[in-house]
DNA sequence: TTGTCTGCAAACTATTTGCACCGAG
DNA sequence: CTCGGTGCAAATAGTTTGCAGACAA
């Protein structure tokens, strides 16, 4: 079963609707492949039907979050990124201070220090809301 | 040297003024011991003295940051805290999504994990604006 | 005196919300 | 037909900025 076909049916479990609005905002995060800010998906879809409001987009992502289909980060730059979570799950993020690139990298890469902060600390990591700065390969050479 | 001494040598040595309001901000960080938002720094310098702004506040954040002097997180709440970096430096943060707590880790925790990203991404962690979201003690109990 | 700093008020900007109409089921 | 969803417009809220006057050096 595809990811739409997926959504479609828990939203229809859910007694929520299917609306070409929401159809338009899951098929423009297909394309992306990647992350994209609230913004960036309204141009999208804006491009394919024009008079979509931006707040639907907004209210599209948060319902497709509480399905877990999307997960989004924060790089701290004032504006939020959201990414189609596929079939292999939540990653966590690397965000380049610099050019803005997103690296996802896989959960167990941080698991050691997730468990170090448990056993000291008593702090349980959110390591799928994980968003680190700091400098990718070709600006770190700058 | 204390550190308001600091302050004040390297503002004059930089062609900057030292003020009463300057002067406030670096006070009631010293007061404070930890983090406070903007506006908590805010109502502490008007409890001293009223009619000073916050525009202010915001400036000599900024100004006290350029000297290294004070550290900011984003704890992704959409309301950033402000630490005065004292003899120990940068830390990292562990910031509760349940109760808001900020616990200061030294960086040394996340090296093994830095050095891991540099080798395997080439990413340059930037260690010293690390905040992670979790759970604290108290609140992963319930 | 000089030109930095400040208070004030207004601008910004990403996101959220109230509301009346629209349309999926 | 129902009532959940949408577009529109306005509200939010933390932070930033323009400007004219205040004041440290």
């Amino acid at each position: 079963m595809s990811c739409e076909e997926v959504f479609f049916q828990q939203l229809r479990e859910q007694g929520f609707r299917l609306t070409p609005q929401r159809e338009m905002v899951l098929s423009v995060l297909h394309e992306i492949e990647g992350f994209a800010t609230a913004e960036e998906i309204y141009e999208r879809v804006s491009a394919i039907s024009s008079s979509v409001d931006i707040s639907t987009v907004y209210r599209t992502l948060e319902l497709l979050q509480d399905f877990r289909m999307v997960a989004s980060v924060d790089p701290g730059d004032g504006q939020r990124r959201y990414e189609l979570l596929g079939l292999h799950g939540h990653h966590l993020h690397l965000v380049c201070r610099s050019c803005g690139e997103i690296i996802g990298v896989e959960l167990g890469a941080i698991e050691p220090f997730a468990d170090r902060m448990k056993k000291e600390q008593g702090f349980d990591l959110a390591v799928e809301h994980l968003s680190i700065p700091g400098l990718c390969r070709a600006c770190s050479r700058d």
